[in-house]
DNA sequence: CCCCCGTCAGCTGGT
DNA sequence: CTGACGGGGG
């Protein structure tokens, strides 16, 4: 009968079934909460709520596409599904509905992060400061900061220990009239926005209650204050509401993540109801235990059982390797050895903490052929012909945008450049007409405005990629592109890699319904808002991803590489308390991806900025009981194997650590830098160096017989 | 205004 | 190693 209950255990069914009041499900790792969250849904269509009356706000788009993927399988093809998709795809549509009210311009655009550091680069300079001194990327993250926690630019400058609050003030300020001025908002505003909207404007308030009346969020340990402003608002004028968390898998606190909405759930939702999922279905009880172990040392945490429901298997592997290149061979070799036991590829995934790591691993998987897709970040919609393209569109469509122009204007050259655009940016401050007004009165501009012209005519019944197509190619970036690739001739891969990742940005935006500026808006915005997955043939290649992108996903194999001191936990958040605790989550977060097999390594030297640093090994590895993980041998820096097999006092470690905790992290006071903290070193006896990151001069190397340095702890 | 080239500083994480 | 910037010649 009830099908969407079967298969569920007695915890999940409550939280599918329960009806009354405010719900925060407690869900453990692998506990089945995305099968509770989508048998939840079913349960609400199959009670009578129309689908477009449940709204589901996942973390990543992603997550959202799986989420949806899952429910349309227990509808009939065609059916109207519940939307589903992020905070910040919720406040865009939030924006483009009802910005206006607040003042928004109805085509507004979305700046992505590199949008943004242009901006706040731009108003950095137009204050007069020198970008040396005052870096845009400090600026940009107080400015998000800000607007994130609701407070002034100088107040999140006060609070983040920042001296020049005054000059952080006044960027902010500049950022935010040239964000007005191009008609553009940030990630930030598409929460902070929305919550303004509401609480300005009641009557769109009510008009959203009144379309959602059901709502789940998912991941609720990572939302920020607005996020959970933001669910508390629509929570309380709907019928049902459903959070899903796990404080140990709260990995976001950098950006205003926070398990504290989760902690204070009964106090913030009168009538609220809380229940666990506390048995793990995923992974095998020997990974499940070492990744305990882990997690228990944590102490901002409530204590927890889980119970596996899979007994046995194989405890982790550790293994150490000489360097970074040995870690990647070694991995590789592994995977394809997984893959010839016939594991699917996509059942494997590496994992790792910095996506500069994924260099090395993607070139040894493919010096083995082995196929791999990467997730994420530093990929496709950051190249740079990809963004060209986009800013085509952005400005076609918005010629107040000065982002997308500067960037345009110089592929390929037009003769206008740096300063024409600044003068006619003056110009539009100062007669108080739109960018675009000063712009159509440079010659060199005629072309591209006539262009648009014609663009705009026949946009209508155009799809975004033909759209895109007409503009690339009537604009002769395509032709530039071409050129550039002859003339640089053979051995240029570069520039054909150019032209085919075009050609492939105009097939996606070819894969998107619609006509006209709506339709190019979509495809924009879609893009803006979700990374795409980097590689080939997606249905059988091995993943690659960062720990933070691996959270919500399982996998019968896990490789997490890279394990060493400085990198997890990374030296830049392993100082505090509580950016440790984050990072020993992330270390938790990966070990239970793992269905059936784990495998830990790490090397004692690792490549960083072109050359090779001695490496310890992560913390993290020690707090795992010896019993409960393997320690397998490995080759040394000569080939040579290292004999032992147990971490504590083993040969191999002492290499380059005391058994034991390693040492803290230590601060010194150089005679010309000032106090700085050491990050690595390298080299012994007369030849010992540290690395030591000096605030103000950067990351120096330091021959320790030959400067007198104090120690200060 | 554009292009080239030497120099220098920098790597979390992601919507 | 990579990307960003400033200086100089075209």
């Amino acid at each position: 009968m009830e099908t969407y209950l079967d298969g569920l255990d007695a915890d999940q069914r409550r939280a599918v079934q329960h009806k009354s009041g405010p719900l925060l499900v407690v869900a453990g790792a692998g506990s089945g909460k995305t099968r509770a969250i989508v048998a939840r849904i079913v349960r609400l269509v199959l009670d009578g709520v129309p689908s477009r009356r449940i709204v589901g706000i996942t973390f990543t788009n992603r997550a959202a596409e799986e989420m949806r993927d899952r429910v349309a399988r227990q509808f009939p093809d065609g059916a109207d599904l519940p939307w589903l998709g992020t905070f910040h795809a919720f406040g865009a549509i939030l924006l483009r509905r009802f910005g206006s009210r607040i003042g928004l311009p109805p085509g507004f655009v979305i700046y992505d992060a590199r949008d943004q550091h242009e901006v706040v680069r731009q108003a950095v300079r137009d204050n007069n400061l020198d970008e040396k001194k005052f870096p845009p990327a400090m600026f940009a993250g107080l400015v998000e900061r800000a607007k994130r926690d609701g407070v002034t630019v100088a107040a999140a400058a006060a609070a983040s220990g920042y001296y020049f609050a005054d000059k952080a003030a006044a960027v902010g300020a500049a950022y935010d009239a040239a964000l007005a001025a191009a008609g553009a908002v940030d990630f930030a505003d598409l929460i902070r926005l929305p919550v303004r909207l509401f609480s300005e404007v009641p009557e769109a308030l009510s008009a959203v209650r009144a379309e959602v009346r059901h709502l789940l969020v998912d991941e609720f340990q990572d939302v920020d204050r607005g996020q959970a402003e933001l669910s508390r608002l629509l929570a309380e004028g709907a019928d049902s509401f459903c959070a899903v968390g796990d404080e140990d898998q709260s990995i976001y606190g950098w950006r205003g993540g926070s398990a504290g909405p989760m902690l204070s759930f009964e106090r913030d939702h009168p009538g609220a109801t809380v229940f666990h999922l506390g048995t793990n279905y995923r992974s095998k009880s020997a990974i499940l235990l070492a990744a305990g172990e882990v997690i228990g040392k944590n102490r901002l945490r409530r204590e927890k059982r889980i119970v596996p429901a899979r007994q046995g298997g194989e405890p982790p592997a550790v293994l150490v390797h000489a360097d970074g290149e040995a870690e990647a061979d070694a991995v590789a070799a592994a995977v394809a050895a997984e893959i010839r036991r016939a594991v699917s590829p996509s059942e494997i995934a590496v994992f790792y903490r910095v996506n500069a790591q994924s260099r090395a691993i993607e070139d040894a998987l493919r010096r083995l052929d082995v196929p791999y897709v990467l997730r994420g970040a530093l990929s496709f919609y950051d190249r740079a012909s990809v963004r060209d393209g986009m800013a085509y569109l952005k400005w076609f469509l918005n010629p107040d945008d000065p982002v997308s122009l500067k960037r345009l204007l110089r592929a390929p050259r037009r003769g206008v450049g740096e300063v024409a655009l600044s003068r006619a940016r003056e110009t539009a401050n100062l007669s108080g007409v739109p960018l675009s007004g000063a712009l159509a009165k440079i010659p060199g501009m005629s072309p591209l405005f006539s262009l648009r012209g014609r663009w705009l005519s026949t946009l209508p019944t155009a799809g975004p990629g033909e759209a895109l197509r007409a503009l690339l190619e009537g604009s002769g970036y395509i032709a530039w592109l071409e050129e550039r690739s002859r003339e640089k001739g053979e051995g240029q891969e570069i520039r054909r890699d150019d032209l085919e990742n075009v050609r492939e940005l105009i097939g996606l935006a070819g894969a998107f319904k619609g006509k006209g500026e709506e339709a190019v808006r979509d495809f924009l915005e879609k893009v803006s808002l979700s990374p795409k997955d980097e590689g080939g043939d997606a249905d059988n290649a091995v993943r690659l991803m960062t720990l933070h992108t691996a959270k919500g996903l399982e996998f019968d194999v896990v490789f997490l590489v890279g394990l060493e001191e400085g990198l997890l936990p990374h030296s830049r958040s392993a100082d505090s308390g509580s950016g440790l605790e984050e990072e020993r989550r992330l270390f938790y977060v990966g070990l239970t991806r793992a269905r059936e097999k784990a495998c830990l390594s790490f090397a004692r030297r690792r490549m960083l900025f072109g050359s090779h640093r001695d490496a310890i090994p992560s913390r993290f590895l020690h707090e795992i009981p010896p019993a409960l993980v393997r320690w397998e041998e490995a080759g040394s820096p000569q080939g040579k194997p290292f004999r032992g097999a147990t971490f504590a006092g083993s040969p191999s470690c002492r290499v380059t650590a005391a058994p034991g905790p390693p040492r803290k992290s230590r601060r010194v006071r150089h005679p010309l830098f000032g106090e700085g903290k050491v990050e690595t070193e390298e080299g012994e006896g007369a030849e010992r160096k540290i690395i030591a990151r000096f605030p103000g001069y950067g990351l120096k190397k330091i021959l320790v017989r030959a400067v007198r340095m104090e120690l200060l702890d």
